[in-house]
DNA sequence: AATAAATGATGGATTTTTCCATGTTAGAAA
DNA sequence: TTTCTAACATGGAAAAATCCATCATTTATT
């Protein structure tokens, strides 16, 4: 059961339903691949957007072609929110939104300016029902991200706030920007958010890495100087 | 997609496999069976042995047919335990284990005697990808056991200590007891990792719910008097 | 351009939680 | 039974994190 082939899938296209095409044709036929096509939507969703909403039936499996999303997370009890994880494309979004067969537990909403195809979820499981290995490649990858919910539920567990927020701007170089240098697509509320802890918590430890020189601070524009320190802070911290 | 005939599983078959036969034969046939139950192994665990072990290779796949386990996670940078949820019979165990492609992302530990099918993943595999509504049932199964782990994550995420303790024993009284009155299989240490808290926490939360005559407490037993109050500390707490 | 609203930033008081020290009790092992 | 170890229990000191008030800056709206 090796599926390493869907790591390494090109970012760059656009239009046609792009990679999902690419990945899909893996298992199924050019036939079958027609019927998604012809019961899909193919949406530009503008940053701050929700594509999928928290609650609703899981009528559709988005794929995400380009942007950056994140899972969102709307306590029942009170107002705050939690965001679970986020995500560039391209990636089969849902995690267990994909699967889960009673409504969608959390929310996708763009971070960024999004392209997104919208499949039927009911053409998607009749797929997955006659060809078990696209079943189980789509399943790995809804697997993955459960994984990094799971990363991030041991690091808000078991660590300080100061951990946890260098966990988040690890995990953003690593999985979502690619480098160390880049634009913050999310407010200091969403990081407070996504590490489960106050603004002022974020704003203060970000103020204080500029003044240690872990990184440097313009704005939205981010640039990691010390890794090292980072991640030495992730494990001490 | 209706699988809600997986939830009415008699709880009380033993031995020749008991349920996982009974859910299996729903979608594969007698000789595809067979073919799991040549390959696997009935076996019995007593209260603290570990059935599956955090970062071994997922060789094995694991039915619960009586008893309780934990699934519990050990951090890589420290020694703090945290249990991700707990499981009463019948269930096919594995949750993230089960489809997730590397090694495995926590133990499970048995915190009563447990009776385990252990099944070969390869062959567990083998039938997945020749059988689509199989493969969907048993993800959903996993999926299932995923949202409580999410639910516990925003319980922890943003709740205080007497509120999650609170959704602890709420948890255990729904899902593992199903009853008010049951015989604690956790130690205090063991709740507070459920919980992620201090022990001190646990002790000091109990003693205070037991003098306010929320529950009454014996050593190991417990029981729930005052369950709409449990539930308010769990909302506001 | 003017106004409003959201975001970013800071310091101190308050609350929550953990850590530590100490002691008791229950259960397992010799 | 005795001894030992783990679990249970409690209180106070120390640390961590949130809450609150205030204000500057940026972004969006009229």
């Amino acid at each position: 059961m090796d599926f390493s082939m869907l790591e390494s899938i090109d970012r760059d296209i656009k239009g046609d339903f792009g990679g999902f095409r690419r990945i899909s044709l893996l298992f199924i036929t050019n036939d079958e691949f027609k019927k998604i096509e012809k019961t899909s939507v193919y949406l530009r969703f503008k940053k701050g957007e929700t594509i999928l909403k928290q609650g609703h039936a899981p009528t559709h499996i988005a794929y995400l072609q380009s942007g950056i999303v994140k899972f969102n997370l709307q306590s029942p009890d009170s107002e705050k929110n939690t965001i679970l994880t986020l995500v560039a494309a391209p990636k089969v979004l849902g995690g267990a939104n994909l699967f889960y067969k009673d409504n969608n537990l959390f929310s996708i909403v763009a971070v960024e300016d999004c392209e997104i195809l919208l499949i039927e979820s009911k053409v998607f499981f009749e797929l997955l029902k006659n060809n078990g290995p696209y079943a189980i490649a789509m399943f790995q990858m809804a697997s993955e991200m459960f994984k990094k919910s799971i990363l991030n539920f041991i690091s808000v567990a078991n660590k300080q706030k100061e951990a946890r927020i260098a966990d988040v701007f690890i995990y953003m170089m690593e999985e979502v920007y690619f480098g160390t240098t880049f634009k913050l697509s999310l407010t200091r509320k969403e990081v407070a958010e996504f590490a489960c802890c106050s603004v002022e918590n974020v704003i203060m430890t970000l103020s204080k890495w500029q003044q240690e020189g872990i990184v440097s601070i313009e704005g939205k524009n981010f640039e990691i100087l010390n890794l090292d320190k980072l991640r030495y802070i992730s494990r001490v911290g």
